[in-house]
DNA sequence: TCGGGATTGTTTACTAGAAAACAATTTCTG
DNA sequence: CAGAAATTGTTTTCTAGTAAACAATCCCGA
């Protein structure tokens, strides 16, 4: 059985991006291709909207040596001081063996610390160090200014709409 | 340099789903937790939708032996007789090397023909073979169903809406 | 017409993420 | 209280997808 994980359109709870796909200019010499009905698919369309505003992104963003999956990581720990990690996994749709990478990765570049709290030492409690609050905080202004960059093909809005319908589907309607 | 392809939240051009994470109950115990003004950014949102989108739909699916990035493909290929597969790849963002190999399963599954066109040797045109074409046809409206009822939070105004945005985003605004 | 460059597709190597098995702890139940 | 079951996180393994190098064909200019 195929694994739902990688199917259409990447699944990963982040990626990265770049187009190694040998130029942009092919659709030119066979006009009228369309998905057809399947281009009325929210769900697919979705998807293709997704990797449209990634790739847009990652083009503005500059990250550096961090990846984004970190970046983001870093600002919830940040703001989310002695959350847990399998909460914060499924905060932000990453598998918790993956998330482990990341965390250890974080930790060794001193950017969070890991705590087992003695009420329940299965657990893992996050905190970000001094120097993540500081870069998790240098991040979101870029992110935002990226984001909004990415997505300027809509107006103000578009924008809002887009980000309202975004958070119901994903079952964040209303909260914080 | 980190690729872009795999950062924030998955990036291949089609993926499965299935959430092997341990149980989806970890957040009830640390309630009041959230992304911050990460919360607020569009293009992570999108991301975060489209991932419960696509779980969702992988839910209602039932896809059997086939992937889904597999069927998106013979639909277009069923649609669009003759298509290069370059321009097939453009078209769903499947970078050209995994489009290879899409082809090829699909080819040998019988399901679609490769022709070479006298007049530009380099390129591959697609063919859907009958079986191909049923095939298709029956996975639409699977799919449709699957999709709307995927997004059931949504009423039929804001589907249209969302529909509408992504196809804007992706650079689809009218077209077919 | 011929030779450099671009386009189209494939092969190979690598990476990120998913799945599954595992260990440690806690909780529930008899 | 003892043991079964569930929760939490980690390790290992595997897959899907990206990136980069490659081959073949076509185009364009001298």
């Amino acid at each position: 059985m195929p694994s739902a994980e990688a199917e259409i359109a990447g699944r990963t709870a982040m990626s990265h991006f770049s187009d190694t796909g040998t130029g942009p200019s092919v659709a030119e010499r066979q006009a009228a291709v369309s998905l057809g009905e399947l281009e009325h698919v929210a769900g697919l369309a979705l998807r293709l909207a997704q990797l449209a505003v990634f790739e847009r992104l990652f083009a503005c963003l500059e990250l550096g040596e961090m990846r984004l999956s970190e970046l983001t990581v870093l600002h919830a720990v940040s703001r989310n001081p002695d959350i847990r990690q399998g909460v914060l996994a499924d905060l932000l749709e990453i598998k918790w063996p993956n998330m482990t990478k990341l965390v250890r990765s974080l930790e060794k570049g001193g950017l969070i610390e890991r705590h087992v709290p003695p009420d329940d030492r299965r657990s893992v409690a996050l905190r970000a160090t001094p120097e993540g609050v500081r870069r998790a905080d240098a991040f979101v202004g870029t992110l935002k200014a990226g984001d909004r960059e990415a997505l300027a093909m809509l107006d103000d809005e578009e924008y809002a709409r887009l980000l309202e319908l975004c958070r119901k589907i994903a079952g964040r309607g209303a909260g914080a």
